[in-house]
RNA sequence: CGGGGCGUGGCGCAGCCUGGUAGCGCACUCGCUUUGGGAGCGAGAGGUCGUCGGUUCAAAUCCGACCGCCCCGACCA
């Protein structure tokens, strides 16, 4: 059914007024979804299609790395989760039975579907294994935003790979790239590989796939052969001009200075020119006083994972207790490990003094004061990777893929006997793509003035039919005809069949996106042809001979984007 | 969770300050006209003004509580 006339695609002139995001609005006036609660949307016919679309692709390609398609359950036994140690997180959502039984809904699958394999793996001759599913998520996010971007309920794939050993994971999470590299360059976006933080779960390896588009709610940090999340990216800092050396260094008065404004300007130097001292008390070592530019940023994930360690910003007093005062503080004569960061070159810099009113200029690193190296900055756009300037740019997560290890094989008895008959834990992958991401993310990619310009391997339809003239006229008839003909020849046609001006129908076809719009109206009829117009770009095509319509649609169902 | 904002017909909004039982544009229905870029004229239908309570002769409007939604931030194994 997908004559226009009778299908439920509720277009809107304007978007809802607290729709903000592109693909927000758009997606709302195409009639693609509709909004049910904060973070609860519905997926509308067309929506849905470009959803299905997307998940066959999805399904495709983890098919075609020996993925074994199954489905589990959202409501799951609360008991799973507490042996894996996750029943505490937040957005978890927490349910009882009548009974008043603990119940998870949940937000992905490794316990259940580890559950399954502890079950049933017994030997090394079972492994390696790779299983997934595409099924609802829920999540109890503190801020669902941005349309279909982040919402409560989702459909993830979400795909496990069970392996015996770190080479066997590898080879599983080098399939999944594979797979995710051809699923993205399929669905037509722009996206990057991103290396990403592994976080406290340990593990190997991580990266993630990132669509760049303006309603990101992550950074990457992009220069040519080089992609990186800004939680985990490093980058060569930008050059600063210092001030002349110094045989050691001096005291200067700076009244009321508090911030690295306000002694840059009192000094005349560039911010660059100062350093930043930033006293962390770290889980198991106390505290150390990290140091950076004047102009850089401490990144705290990089930092955590510099430290290896949990870590808190120092207290008011355990800085005047073991420093001096906060606003003043510095490297130089302290009894706290420095941990000094890359982007601080060799050279003289000013350093608070430790000491109310006074900072010190002329510090070397180095040679006033001993310091650890570390990596623990936030890249900023300008620096030079391979001597190559980065952009920063905001991308959607796309899709993950993570090496999980033992983490999950452990705690549920998943493990196998090797060739020596020796008990050993299965090492374990999880990869995700989320559906709704891909669509929105193309939404904002490739939308201009006139509505959405979908890839053609997600647009809800290949070819959107425009009939003009009234009933009963030729053109209806032949409309229809030509509908007939592109729908018995397996072409996705949306036919708008309506009794409506042609500006209103066109402007739906902008609208929704199809990658190719056919219009039939008197202007071309007299010579038998049918007009054709590709969405990308509103290119005015070649008009199409009626006895040639259904060839020449399948050639242009290929070319287009 | 902190900050800000908003709930009036399907969508977008006015009315609220200064109480007197609701209005505009689009969309919708019917008729006539129109028909290649969101048509014209005429006649209609559609609203518990988020909910509950309070003040008052009278509440969309004033007061209180609650609910919902959006944006920024925090958060996002």
């Amino acid at each position: 059914m997908t004559r226009l006339s009778s299908y439920f695609l509720p277009t809107e002139k304007q978007a809802p007024a607290d729709a903000e995001a592109l693909s927000h609005r758009l997606m709302v006036r195409a009639g693609l979804v509709r909004q049910v609660g904060s973070g609860l949307w519905s997926w509308l016919p067309a929506g849905w299609r470009v959803h299905q679309r997307i998940s066959a692709i999805v399904r495709e390609e983890m098919d075609a790395i020996g993925g074994q398609e199954m489905l589990m359950p959202v409501l799951q036994p609360a008991e799973l989760w507490k042996r894996t140690n996750r029943y505490g997180i937040e957005e978890l959502f927490k349910v009882r039975d009548r009974r008043d039984a603990e119940l998870v809904l949940a937000m992905t699958s490794e316990e259940v579907v580890t559950l399954h394999v502890a079950q049933v793996v017994r030997s090394y001759r079972d492994l390696p294994l790779i299983l997934y599913h595409i099924q609802t998520k829920e999540r109890d996010e503190p801020r669902p935003r941005a349309g279909v971007l982040r919402t409560r309920e989702f459909i993830m794939k979400d795909s496990y790979s069970f392996d015996r050993d770190q080479e066997g994971l590898q080879r599983s999470y080098d399939r999944h790239i594979e797979a995710y590299d051809r699923i993205f360059d399929r669905s037509g976006l722009r996206w990057y590989r991103v290396a990403s933080d592994v976080g406290m779960m340990g593990g190997s390896g991580a990266h993630e796939y990132m669509a760049p588009c303006p309603a990101g709610e992550n950074e990457v940090a992009l220069a040519p052969g080089y992609a990186a999340n800004v939680e985990v990216a490093s980058a060569q800092a930008q050059d600063v001009v210092l001030p002349p050396a110094l045989d050691a260094p001096e005291e200067v008065h700076t009244p009321q200075a508090r911030t690295i404004a306000d002694v840059a300007g009192q000094l005349g130097l560039p911010a660059g020119a100062l350093v930043k001292a930033f006293p962390v008390d770290v889980e198991g070592r106390g505290l150390v006083m990290v140091v950076v530019r004047g102009d850089h940023r401490v990144n705290d994930v990089k930092l955590a994972n510099a430290l290896g360690a949990p870590w808190r910003p120092a207290t008011t007093p355990e800085i005047e207790e073991r420093l001096g005062p906060p606003g003043s503080i510095g490297p130089v004569g302290i009894d706290v490990p420095v941990l000094l960061d890359e982007g601080v070159a060799p050279g003289p810099y000013v350093a608070g003094a430790n000491r109310a009113d006074y900072h010190l200029r002329g510090v070397e690193p180095g040679r006033d004061f001993a310091f650890e190296r570390v990596d623990v900055r936030s890249v900023e756009a300008g620096d030079l990777v391979d001597g190559r300037p980065i952009t920063i740019e905001p991308a959607i997560e796309i899709g993950n893929i993570f090496q999980l290890g033992t983490r999950y094989s452990v705690p549920l008895g998943a493990s196998y006997l090797d060739e020596q008959g020796a008990e050993r834990p299965i090492l374990m992958g999880c990869y995700g793509i989320g559906m709704a991401r891909i669509a929105a993310a193309a939404v904002e990619q490739f939308a201009d003035e006139q509505g959405i310009s979908w890839p053609r391997t997600i647009a809800p339809f290949a070819v959107h039919l425009v009939a003009l003239g009234r009933a009963g006229s030729e053109e209806l008839a032949t409309a229809e005809s030509v509908y007939e003909t592109l729908r018995e020849g397996g072409i996705d046609v949306l036919y708008d069949d309506r009794e409506a001006g042609a500006g209103e129908k066109f402007a739906d076809a902008e609208l929704l996106g199809a990658p190719l719009r056919l219009t039939v109206g008197r202007r071309t009829l007299e010579s038998g042809e049918i007009e054709a117009v590709a969405r990308r770009g509103m290119k005015a095509l070649d008009s199409i001979p009626l006895a040639e319509v259904l060839a020449r649609v399948r050639e242009l169902c290929l070319a287009l984007d």
